[in-house]
DNA sequence: GTACCATATGTCAGAACTGACATAAAGGAT
DNA sequence: ATCCTTTATGTCAGTTCTGACATATGGTAC
């Protein structure tokens, strides 16, 4: 079993779903810790049936194309229970926006502090969406939250992961920022008058 | 050129190394926002020199197996100045320890809250080994942490991020399995006392 | 009428990466 | 002597993932 399998049936084991529906899912809410495109997605379903941790039915539509709809199995289920417990394999770290910085000594340092406003900007962005998302779960599923039993619980669990993560990148990104155009600010005032 | 092509040169902007130096980089300061083994290692050095970004020339050893040393070219010092300041692909974030977390209310939860635990204990000592780094790098390279144009500063930055990542996921280990217990201890006092 | 969009399911070539296999020199341990 | 470890360089098969190609239904916009 792959990781991308867990992850198919962590969304089948909520409700069930077509090979376009867990698509969508994979590019929204799921999308903020693991993402797949629909080519590998169909083919995984195929391997996962064949596994007989998922089953599917055809069903037929008026108005648009026939799809399969897809349900988790006990044997699935029972699959998914003890993965969840298993310490995750350390994969190694790669964050491409840490690399650069490990390079910034040598770029244009304007340049540079340019681009990282702009990173701090886009994770911000992310953040407010999800601290939108985090009222709304507490406004709107409240008791809910205090039960870990609930997989409204573990939902909200990994958005505040995601909360965490883009903070903290956030934060970072406007660090840098600043440490690259405090220096400018300082000593270098001359050359920074002379170039605008 | 690849990102890794890019990791191998803001290694090879800082010192000369051989593909093996490069490989123990890989797996430590460096590979703690990139990784790669030597068997990605070699045929991309192989592939830089082919464009033209690395030179080598080998040294001969008498206590042990002769050696290629690397440098960067002109060109490769041009190239990675100017990848560096040109905002990253948005590539998707694939956090396993997350999905898990995401089918934690199927689990059993005695032996998720453990497995969470097992994990902040994790990054906790990943977090302590980074504040030592951190402590011994503000002793030692005082001055040189103010100027962004110091390779040191760029090594610092991307330490710091590594503190931030460990301590968030720390922190949120630490509210899963809190979250988990919690319920446990209070509702579930019976269930558990019979258990044990 | 035709062009585009959302729904729906698939395949395939190529890139990036992992883990195993392979070779070799020199030193230290038993 | 034999084995293990470190240094040193390489290949290769298989996995995961991306981006493009491919096809089909039915609604809406022009």
């Amino acid at each position: 079993m792959t990781t991308l399998g867990y992850a198919i049936l962590g969304l089948l084991s909520r409700e069930d779903l077509s090979g376009y529906d867990l698509t969508q899912r994979m590019k929204g809410r799921v999308g903020y810790f693991w993402s797949a495109r629909h080519s590998q997605i169909y083919p995984e379903l195929a391997r996962l049936e064949e596994g007989g941790y998922v089953t599917h039915s055809v069903v037929e539509q008026q108005e648009r194309p026939d799809k399969k709809v897809y349900g988790i199995t006990a044997e699935g289920l029972e699959a998914l229970r003890e993965w969840a417990v298993q310490p995750p394999v350390p994969k190694p770290t790669r964050d491409e926006l840490v690399l650069k910085a490990y390079s910034v000594w040598l770029a244009d340092q304007e340049e540079a502090a340019r681009m990282f406003r702009g990173e701090e900007s886009r994770h911000g962005e992310q953040l407010a969406h999800y601290e939108e998302l985090r009222a709304w779960m507490e406004g709107e599923w409240g008791e809910d939250l205090a039960n870990p039993e609930s997989h409204r619980f573990a939902t909200y669990a990994t958005l505040r992961r995601g909360i965490t993560y883009e903070m903290g990148a956030a934060e970072w990104c406007r660090w840098v920022a600043d440490s690259i155009e405090g220096e400018r600010s300082g000593e270098k005032e001359k050359q920074r008058g002379a170039r605008s």
